[in-house]
DNA sequence: CTAAAACTTAACCACAAAGTTAACTATCGG
DNA sequence: CCGATAGTTAACTTTGTGGTTAAGTTTTAG
């Protein structure tokens, strides 16, 4: 199952693409905060906090606490998971992918060529 | 210093904040592939096609080998290095949020009521 | 009761994103 | 040389994003 997958991935990546939210997850990661309060931090009006919060919350981003009048906000850690998945399954390679590009256009030239020699001024 | 991989982190949320940024992402994860090949793929035009390389090429997230005619695209997998390493920093309190603003909210009660007793029926 | 604080909501605006069509360049196949 | 393939570029449209101001609600403080 993808579909569900992608669609929180998708909420998620488009919430961190974002200077502001990405520093109010970091700040959420670090303790509770307000909104009024993150407001202040960010130099933002409240209805622009507001919006960014939103955002946050339908990634399912940040956990919110209600009491009295003011809202208490935390990360939701667990919604990075995912995205610490989806990245990690491009880590197996990690690095020499100018290589593999450099051999498998080599290959595809052999192919109509039979010739595998570089003809570049890389190989001294 | 935090501005140039900050400058990197915007750029590659950017790019992977779109489905079929991913999914091309994904592909020259597995294997080069040229840019019609990719329009195909995805159903898109070549210049919508075009746009999307073009956004990740930015972000320097793929690499680029022209032979003759066409271009040959695979993922340069370093560009996700740095994102992976901003995901880590949330991953040592790997759960337990709610809990935390729950002990947050009660410690700020405490502070004004000087009662840390749960309301909730969490703890029967 | 009243004023202020902490949000929320609505209406609006400027700008960027993502697609389109059309026209252009460059390379290969015959 | 000629037509087709691969890619780029420009101009345009539509929709989404991120901010604003203004007005509303709920809760606390005096």
């Amino acid at each position: 199952m993808q579909g569900a997958d992608a669609d929180d991935l998708d909420g998620v990546l488009a919430a961190l693409a974002n200077r502001h939210r990405r520093a109010i997850v970091y700040q959420l990661g670090l303790q509770p905060y307000s909104i009024a309060h993150l407001a202040k931090m960010r130099g933002l009006s409240l209805p622009a906090i507001h919006k960014h919060i939103a955002v946050l919350e339908n990634a399912n981003m940040i956990l919110r606490r209600k009491t009295g009048r003011t809202n208490y906000l935390i990360l939701n850690r667990e919604s990075l998971h995912e995205l610490q998945e989806w990245i990690t399954q491009f880590t197996p390679g990690w690095g020499s992918d100018e290589q593999t590009l450099e051999n498998y256009v080599a290959f595809l030239d052999g192919n109509s060529n039979q010739n595998s020699e570089n003809e570049t001024e890389e190989k001294g």
